[in-house]
DNA sequence: ACCTTATAGAAAATCATTTTCTACAACGGA
DNA sequence: TCCGTTGTAGAAAATGATTTTCTATAAGGT
């Protein structure tokens, strides 16, 4: 996933990548690091120049929109990281908003997790999508 | 885990459990579904008894803090669920917001999800802690 | 009962995010 | 390359969710 990639997927959702999204785009992909709008704000006016807040507002939601980029809520904040490879315990109806509790935990791979990059604290593993009852309900 | 449960382990933590909160905390455990503070003020609003919505989110937070309310982030939105069990691919690090790929995924537990629950079109499966880096930095 | 501490609720304040608006830049076609 | 069309940059204003402030009140411990 190379700045070409980026630049046609973002175009075929007919977005364009202009310099300034790009010294934005190129903060915030390399830093490896997830931000909130400000604090890549913050970020690329130091090492790259200087841009509008809202700049990075609109280029947050593009790349959320074409699934480049990730949010995260961690204590009541929204951060963003760059996120190439898409895919992503409860189950969560969309539709209905309800929420059914599942049991069920791959410990293992948490492990395995804790083992190779650092020290798990927590995971997260969450299903989104349709219940029954939704689904029976319409067509 | 009942209501005297949730009182000890609110009161564990110095926070009252009013008979304001018991009306927002039934609601909410008993739907069995996830709200904004809004969208749950409303629903306390009509079925129980009318409540500030300061007092909303105050319960929220209180029940956020002693784990017993899990925040979703959807489409921008925060919604919050009553989440009893604790518990909950991305490793990030809490320390330095660095966000690793991990590429491992149970794929089948998104299956029996989708055989018992409703249809998943998603799921998140995160890991959060701190990274390796982070570990050898300080202690 | 009395004292200490936390809460309810309304109202005001805060501040992240969105919208608005104008000049300008990117794209596609000629 | 030139031009018309469409999306964008950025500042400034608006919005609106969330937080803070403040006073009376209620809960809990002694
Ligand atoms: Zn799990
Ligand atoms: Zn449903
Ligand atoms: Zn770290
Ligand atoms: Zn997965």
């Amino acid at each position: 996933m190379d700045l070409k990639d980026i630049q046609q997927l973002l175009h075929e959702h007919k977005f364009r990548l202009t310099k300034e999204r790009e010294a934005v785009l190129m903060a915030f992909v390399d830093a490896r690091r997830m931000f909130t709008p400000a604090q890549l704000h913050d970020y690329v006016k130091e090492r790259y120049e200087r841009v509008g807040l809202t700049t990075v507002y609109r280029l947050l939601e593009a790349l959320t929109k074409v699934g480049l980029a990730t949010p995260f809520l961690i204590d009541g904040e929204i951060y963003y990281t760059f996120c190439p490879n898409q895919h992503h315990h409860h189950f969560v109806c969309l539709q209905c908003h309800q929420v059914k509790e599942l049991f069920q935990c791959n410990a293992q791979q948490a492990m395995d997790v804790d083992q190779k990059i650092g020290t798990v604290a927590y995971h997260k593993l969450d299903f989104f999508g349709r219940c029954r009852s939704c689904e029976e309900e319409k067509h």
